[in-house]
DNA sequence: TTATATATTTAGGCGTGCCTAGCATAGGGT
DNA sequence: ACCCTATGCTAGGCACGCCTAAATATATAA
């Protein structure tokens, strides 16, 4: 029974860090927007914004900007990558795309590294085969 | 952003249910077996025990023998075929064993069912065209 | 400008899982 | 019987993530 290391970052503060990206993409990410993409309550978007500022992955002073720093922003981009390949891998294998899209947020964060490269290769070569 | 509906077992529930079929099988299960096995401490285990029995998973008074219930069985059983499901398809794509069962640990709650389905139809497929 | 609506923040609290420290109980060995 | 060790249990506490309710700030309308 392994486990994930408590000391760095959780799965969730990865979702809150992914969705900031996202959001980000289209302008300014509001503490409203987040709570709604996460499913949360605004004031645990706050108070989780605070603790992710105080670690260095956003930048958040009450009331302005919320912004990824460079730390934050490298996360991010990662767990991003994942689910849109996850995503992918599982629509390919034929799960529909509304539950392929829930099933790889969820496992996003978990997989090993050298996993996520298996399956980045499995489906480098069905493109091959299949044009 | 889709998540886990609160009031089911937890991820980590299933893995006590899951540890205990697993021991059950080569004898009666222990605390501490079940302890080492978890990665947790004896008392994390009592503690455990007792809600899972309380929500009539298993059957445990303190100092006597741990065994599930037939919900908590049926429970373990579908989690371990799916620790077994999802470790022959990782080792299939080329993860290596003790990834690949530290991988299917961690994602064998979380994923939706038809999701399992296409994964076991998958290898079904290639069992058959690769003899 | 004042009133109202919306967005954000603070305060206080809760459930889950985990821990350590200390107590209890059971078995062996002498 | 006694001591010693292993095992199990109880008590108390902690971190994480979440919530509601109430306070404050900001934007919009009258």
């Amino acid at each position: 029974m392994e486990r994930p290391p408590r000391s760095l970052l959780s799965s969730r503060a990865e979702d809150y860090l992914e969705a900031i990206y996202i959001l980000s993409q289209k302008g300014k990410p509001k503490v409203r927007e987040l709570a709604r993409r996460l499913c949360v309550s605004p004031s645990s978007v706050v108070e989780f914004l605070r603790r992710l500022s105080e670690q260095g992955y956003v930048i958040y002073k009450k009331g302005g900007e919320i912004r990824l720093t460079e730390k934050g922003l490298e996360v991010a981009r990662k767990i991003y990558n994942r689910h849109v390949v996850l995503t992918e891998f599982l629509t390919y294998i034929g799960v529909p795309r509304d539950i392929a899209e829930i099933d790889a947020c969820r496992i996003e964060h978990l997989l090993h590294d050298e996993t996520v490269e298996r399956i980045i290769e499995f489906m480098r070569r069905k493109m091959e085969s299949e044009p």
